[in-house]
RNA sequence: UGGGAGAUCGUCUAAUGGUAGGACAACAGACUCUGACUCUGUUUAUCUAGGUUCGAAUCCUAGUCUCCCAGCCA
């Protein structure tokens, strides 16, 4: 019997069948295949993350974690002009808020001399060849769907010349466009992919990190597998787009031959890089489709452009810094993305999902605070003018360890508009007149009389304290169907609170079925400011703490908009509320 | 009429020839100083048609539907 390592021993202990990525990465290390795992995150750095991300990052990383292996960052940096640096340290940013860190930070653009060496490998195997066509030729030549495709006049050039041209590629002697490498495959596949596809082209562009070493930069092909090999990836995972590249993936992969070619490598070597280079296997799975959301980067790029949203991190948005700044916590991320779990079936999850696990999540770890979002005075007329006391409560109702605070309390607060009806629908728990209420915290109040304006407006409430149902005394066990959140209103401190819904009012923003624009579906009211009242207790929240104001939702003080002086919460989302859904609202 | 992939409760997702299970949602009830949370219960599914088999979501045959691919993007 052989020692297990760390590895098998994390296999054997998790549960078997989960997802189908987990089994086969189970398998490959029960039977020895591999004897760590190595996975990857290679985002490219043109536009910051979204929530669809959150499933690649929590995939590649999680399995890494579970297993004992560890995950490489990877910028995937081969077309320069897309991309730029401040997406680069947005990347890293918000990774590690999701809770995941990189075992090293990668870029494509550490291995370019490695793709140029392989390359020129190919080309001496006959492999690939410098094409002169131009993009449109190309096209033409490649054939359609049905039809297959041409050879390249270019096709047949002796290796030497191709070799020659290559090199010259290389040293800048052709203007952007004029030539490519290709890979010499088979021009009537019935995957169009393996039609000859590019390998290289020239771009005369400064690029982030090799500023103008390189007029000429790989393709997505090569770049992808050549650099998962290098880095000793076991398992690439991506989404199912890619399914018709694992061919050339492969093929890549086995003609190069990295781990029997170190001359290939020997640059990454004295960069003072760890290459111990293997073969990869990509592996793909669905990806996150959201309802009421749009992962485009484009798209997401189009509504910052346009100020239709505040920026990258506005709470509307679902990027990652847009659900961080709106107070969506990681854990309830991780869970989300744990319970849609992972196939290779299309999908499309709905919204309340998420909204679920983020409930989840902040139900056990916010603490309680009040806050009144639309005010209505309540009078109690039996305690004396300046009548001013200061209350205990639990800062959360089933976990001691949050504490208690103090609540001040006094003869005039505020009370929600909407917790006061003067015709109570039918199933009204709340206040009415005659009608009595709990106050949280407090005692039972009955309403005496409803003060209104000249135009019948309710402006104040007159309400009666019954003495014995204070808390604490055994009145207050006395039964009544609603309990109402408060404030003190001579101790209320003034907040502005931003209300956010969906950013769009429909399922499927970006289905263009009725060929209307996108934009069109945007919901105006995805964003409300609100002047609100707080208790003194929840002012001083420092940046991104977040609450439960009780009976309302789970809010989070603006991550850069919030002052202690000067409180902004934003609404992260409602409570569940079943009396809504059965009024009908 | 090319190549690749996928079809299981409303939504996700298991079952790898042997009881179609779980989560979420919905609904009903209990509890409740948050109409929250929690708890209990209920409803609902194997794309179709044949076949193999004692036994099929699973294997075979034929079909249907959905998604992806014709960048010198990733």
């Amino acid at each position: 019997m052989s020692i297990q390592t760390p590895a098998q021993t994390a296999a054997a202990s998790t549960p078997a069948h989960q997802d189908f990525i987990r089994q086969i990465v189970r398998d490959d290390l029960a039977s020895g295949r591999h004897h760590a795992i190595h996975t990857r995150f290679p985002p490219e750095p043109n536009g910051y993350l979204h929530i669809g991300h959150a499933k690649a990052i929590c995939l590649s990383f999680g399995i890494a974690r579970e297993f004992g292996g560890w995950c490489n960052l990877r910028l995937d940096d081969t077309n320069p002009g897309r991309e730029n640096p401040e997406f680069v340290a947005g990347i890293k940013e918000d990774v590690h808020w999701l809770g995941f860190d990189w075992h090293e930070l990668r870029h494509a653009s550490d291995y370019f001399e490695v793709f140029y060496r392989a390359a020129l490998k190919l080309i001496g195997d006959g492999l690939a060849y410098v094409d002169d066509l131009s993009a449109e030729e190309m096209r033409a030549y490649r054939g359609t769907l049905t039809e297959p495709g041409r050879d390249s006049p270019w096709r047949e050039r002796p290796v030497a010349e191709n070799l020659d041209l290559f090199r010259r590629m290389r040293a800048g002697e052709f203007p952007d466009g004029s030539k490519t490498l290709r890979a010499k495959i088979d021009m009537a596949a019935g995957n169009i992919n393996l039609r000859d596809p590019a390998l290289y082209r020239i771009r005369k562009v400064t690029h982030q990190n090799t500023g103008d070493a390189w007029p000429i930069y790989p393709m997505y092909d090569i770049a992808h597998a050549l650099s998962d090999a290098m880095e000793g990836i076991t398992h690439s995972l991506c989404t199912l787009e890619f399914e018709d590249h694992r061919p050339l993936y492969d093929w890549c992969v086995d003609h190069v031959d990295l781990p029997g070619h170190p001359e290939l490598w020997q640059s990454v070597v004295d960069a003072g890089l760890e290459a111990r280079p293997a073969k990869p296997r990509q592996i793909e799975f669905s990806r996150l489709n959201l309802s009421y959301c749009i992962t485009s980067k484009r798209k997401l790029a189009q509504l910052v452009a346009e100020h239709h949203v505040d920026g990258w991190d506005d709470p509307r948005m679902n990027t990652l810094r847009g659900l961080r700044r709106r107070g969506f916590t990681p854990a309830g991320l991780r869970l989300f993305v744990e319970r849609v779990g992972v196939s290779k079936q299309n999908s499309v999850i709905d919204y309340s999902v998420l909204e679920g696990c983020i409930r989840e999540d902040l139900d056990a770890t916010a603490p309680r605070r009040m806050a009144v979002l639309d005010p209505l005075r309540l009078v109690i007329i039996n305690l004396p003018e300046g009548h001013s006391e200061t209350l205990r409560f639990a800062n959360h109702p089933k976990d001691e360890s949050f504490g208690t605070r103090e609540v001040p309390f006094s003869r005039e607060l505020w009370i929600e508009r909407e917790d006061f009806a003067e015709v109570p629908p039918k199933g009204f728990h709340r206040l009415r007149p005659g009608g009595e209420v709990r106050l949280r915290g407090v005692g039972i109040v009955r309403c005496d009389e409803v003060v209104k304006d000249a135009d019948g407006g309710v402006v104040a409430l007159h309400c009666t304290l019954d003495p014995d149902s204070r808390q604490g005394l055994p009145g207050a066990e006395r039964k009544v169907k609603g309990t109402l959140h408060w404030v003190s209103a001579p101790h209320a401190v003034a907040t502005e609170v931003r209300l956010y819904e969906r950013l769009f009012n429909v399922a499927a923003p970006e289905s263009d079925e009725d060929g209307r624009d996108w934009l069109v579906h945007l919901n105006p009211e995805a964003k409300r400011v609100l002047k609100a009242w707080l208790e003194p207790a929840a002012a001083d929240a420092a940046p991104e703490q977040r609450y439960q104001f009780e009976r309302l939702g789970y809010f989070v003080a603006d991550r850069v908009d919030h002052r202690a002086q000067a409180p902004v919460f934003n609404r992260i989302v409602t409570l569940r509320d079943t009396w809504a859904r059965q009024a009908g609202h």
